[in-house]
DNA sequence: GACGATTAATCAATCGTTTGATTAAATCAC
DNA sequence: GTGATTTAATCAAACGATTGATTAATCGTC
C-alpha cells in the first residue's frame, strides 16, 4: 500500500526552539512530527485530522504523504522519535548504575539510586506539562499493542525495567530476574504512571487547584515512603539486616 | 444543539446474555449501549463510527439519533451506564465496610476488609476480559476531564476512595482525611490500574503468554505484599504496634 | 387509526489521499 | 565556469470515500 517515500532531508536542527512553524528551508519533516506528536497525543490518532496537523507545523498537507507515506507513516514516525527522546533521557538516568555494563552499588546505595530515578520519573511524568502527549500517547498505544508497542518496549521499557530489577536486587538481597523483584519493580513504577493517569481524580480530591512543586513533593514522599517500606519488608524476607 | 430526544422504552432487560443483536422488540436502546460501549472502548469516541456500533447492536443508523440526539448523547449515556455498574460493584464490595454509615472494624480486620478489595479489583481489571472495553473508557476520558470525569468521580471515585481512605486510617492509625492517607490509598489503587494498563507489558517482562489464574494471583501477592509493607511502616510511624 | 418504533434514502461536511504544476537546489556536460 | 538537465521540496486544487445527521415513509401494536 504505502508508497515509496523520501528520505529526510539533512539536516536535523536539533536544539531551536521553533515550534509553530517550519523554517524558511526545510525542516518540515520535523515541523511535522512536533506538531503530530501533540495532535495524536491530545486527540488520538483518528481524531487527528492531518489538515489541522499540517496547519500547527505551518507547512502543506500534501508534504504527510510525501515524506511519510501518509497519515499512519507519521504516526509511526512519531512513535520513533518518542522512543528516541525516552531511551536518551533513560539512558542518562538510570542505565549508568542498574545497567548490564554497570557495576552494582551497595545495598543502600542501590535504594538511593531508585529513589533519586523515582523522583525524577516523578518531576517528568506529574509535573512536566510537556509530557502530556508523550504520556497519553504511549497509554493510548498500550490499549492496541502492535508495532509502536514492540518499539517501546526494546528501546526504553525493558532496558530501564532491567536495570531497576537489578537495582531493587541489590537494595533487598534478591534475585534480579525473579518474577517477585519484576512484580515490585512495576509496582512502583505503576504508582508512579497513575499520579500521572488520574492527575485530575488525585487533584480534587486532595483539593489541589495545580500540580506544582509542592504537591510533587507530597507525591515523591508518598512513593518513596512505599519504596523504603517495600524494601525493608524484602530485605526481611531475604534474611538481610535494614540500615 | 441536541434535539429533544425519547425515553427510554420502559424494559430495562437485566440479565439476558445477549449481545449481538437486539431482541425482536424494544431493546435497541440497551443494545446500542452494549455496543457503543465496546466500540467506544476499544477505538475512541472519533473513531467508532455510528453506522459500525448500529451494526454491532442489530438496529438501524437513525435509532442513535432519536435515542440519544446524536454521537455525543450515545457517549454519555455509555458513560453514565459504565458509572452505575461500577458504583453499583464498589457499593457491594468496600461501601458496606468503610462507606460513613459503617462502623469501622478493628485495625487487622480493616486490613483484611482492604486486602480482600485488592484481590476483587485484580480479578476484575486485570483478569475480567469484559473489563477490557470500560478500563480503557475511563482512561480516555480521564485525559480529557469533563462532564464523564465528574459523574464518575462523584458516583464512583470518591465514595471508594473515601472509604478505602477510612479503613486504612482505621488499620493504620492516621487520620483519613489526612493527604498522606489520601496518598498512600491511591498508591495502592495505582499498582493495580497500572497493571492493567500496562498489562502487555508486563506480560513481555514476565514471559507470561495467558493473564489466567496463577499470574492474577501472582499480581495479588505482589500488591498486598506491598499493602502490608505500608501498612506496617505507617503504623510505626503513627506509634501504633503491629500485631 | 393513532402513535411510538423502525427503516431506507439522502444530505452536506469532512476525511485522507492524489494530482499536476511550480520553485529551488544540486548535478552534469562541455 | 556556464548553461542544460535532473532532482528535491513545496504548493493549491480536486477526488472519491466516509462521516454524522436528517428526512419522510413504513411497520407493528393497542
Amino acid at each position: 500500500m504505502a508508497k515509496a517515500m523520501k528520505s529526510p532531508p539533512g539536516k536535523i536542527e536539533g536544539g531551536k526552539a521553533q515550534d509553530a512553524a517550519a523554517e524558511a528551508s526545510g525542516g518540515s519533516r520535523e515541523a511535522l512530527i512536533r506538531a503530530a506528536t501533540i495532535r495524536f497525543g491530545e486527540e488520538g490518532f483518528a481524531a487527528a485530522p492531518i489538515r489541522a496537523i499540517a496547519a500547527d507545523a505551518g507547512v502543506n498537507l500534501s508534504l504527510i504523504s510525501y515524506y511519510f507515506g501518509g497519515k499512519q507513516g507519521l504516526y509511526e514516525a512519531c512513535a520513533r522519535d518518542i522512543a528516541g527522546r525516552l531511551s536518551a533521557i533513560a539512558g542518562r538516568a538510570i542505565l549508568p548504575f542498574g545497567g548490564e555494563a554497570a557495576e552494582l552499588p551497595p545495598p543502600d546505595m542501590a535504594l538511593a539510586v531508585i529513589e533519586r530515578a523515582i523522583s525524577a520519573m516523578v518531576d517528568f511524568l506529574v509535573r512536566d506539562e510537556a509530557s502530556h502527549a508523550v504520556t497519553r500517547f504511549i497509554m493510548r498505544e498500550l490499549g492496541n499493542p502492535g508495532l509502536v508497542v514492540d518499539i517501546l518496549y526494546d528501546d526504553v521499557m525493558h532496558p530501564v525495567h532491567t536495570a531497576a530489577c537489578r537495582l531493587w536486587a541489590a537494595a533487598t538481597g534478591g534475585e534480579a530476574e525473579s518474577a517477585a523483584v519484576k512484580l515490585a519493580v512495576f509496582s512502583l513504577i505503576g504508582q508512579i504512571v497513575y499520579f500521572r493517569i488520574a492527575r485530575p481524580v488525585v487533584m480534587r480530591r486532595l483539593g489541589w487547584q495545580e500540580m506544582g512543586e509542592a504537591e510533587a513533593e507530597a507525591v515523591k514522599t508518598a512513593v518513596i515512603a512505599n519504596l523504603h517500606a517495600a524494601a525493608a519488608a524484602a530485605r526481611q524476607e531475604n534474611g538481610m539486616a535494614n540500615s
